[in-house]
DNA sequence: CCCTGATTCGC
DNA sequence: GCGAATCAGG
């Protein structure tokens, strides 16, 4: 395999989009990040973010002189989006909820269909399954109870150390009072 | 341990 | 020019 212009052109593309190295070698097949990162820098487009470094001082001892000192500071930033989505039940609308949901691929999952964070729809099941870093990250997709995050079987789930924390709370109050 | 890009250097 | 090996870091 060689840098043919059509794979170039696609890899400046690719590489433009942010995707990481080691996507883009999967991508182009038949190459390895290494290479992919190697004929990045020789066309000369490493730095790839476009917000610019707000300070100038990144990254201030090499171990090693760098071959290409002026370009050392650039490219700090990440190629992956960054996903800022609730997983958890909003504080306020129930503020006995502590207990977090783990992502337990141990449940069983209802009659649902699992679905992409783009799929997500107000009315569907939050509950995570997997990791959430990985390419087959999914939500349960199920229909959510309303008002809450979750379908009915994974509510259950989630609430149900709280509903016996409440309950204790409860009884102790009451002994108080008599 | 998974990943990221950066760098070096023998080929 | 190429990219594996290595480095530095998240």
């Amino acid at each position: 395999m060689h840098w043919t212009d059509e794979r170039v052109e696609l890899l400046k593309k690719l590489w433009s989009e942010g995707l990481s190295a080691s996507v883009i070698a999967t991508e182009l097949g038949g190459v390895t990040r290494n290479a992919v990162i190697g004929k990045v820098h020789r066309l000369g487009l490493s730095g790839r973010t476009k917000a610019p470094v707000p300070q100038a001082q990144r990254r201030a001892k090499p171990t090693r002189a760098p071959s290409h000192p002026l370009r050392s500071t650039a490219s700090a930033v990440r190629g992956n989006t960054a996903l800022a989505i609730d997983l958890m039940p909003a504080a306020d609308a129930e503020p006995e909820v502590v207990a977090a949901p783990r992502p337990a691929q141990e449940v069983v999952i209802p009659l649902s269909e699992r679905v992409t964070i783009m799929e997500l729809r107000e009315q569907m099941c939050r509950w995570p399954l997997g990791d959430p870093g990985r390419e087959d990250f999914r939500f349960c997709g199920g229909r959510s109870v309303p008002g809450a995050p979750y379908c009915s079987h994974h509510a259950a789930i989630a609430y149900q150390p709280v509903l016996d924390r409440r309950r204790e709370r409860d009884r102790e109050r009451r002994a108080l009072r008599a």
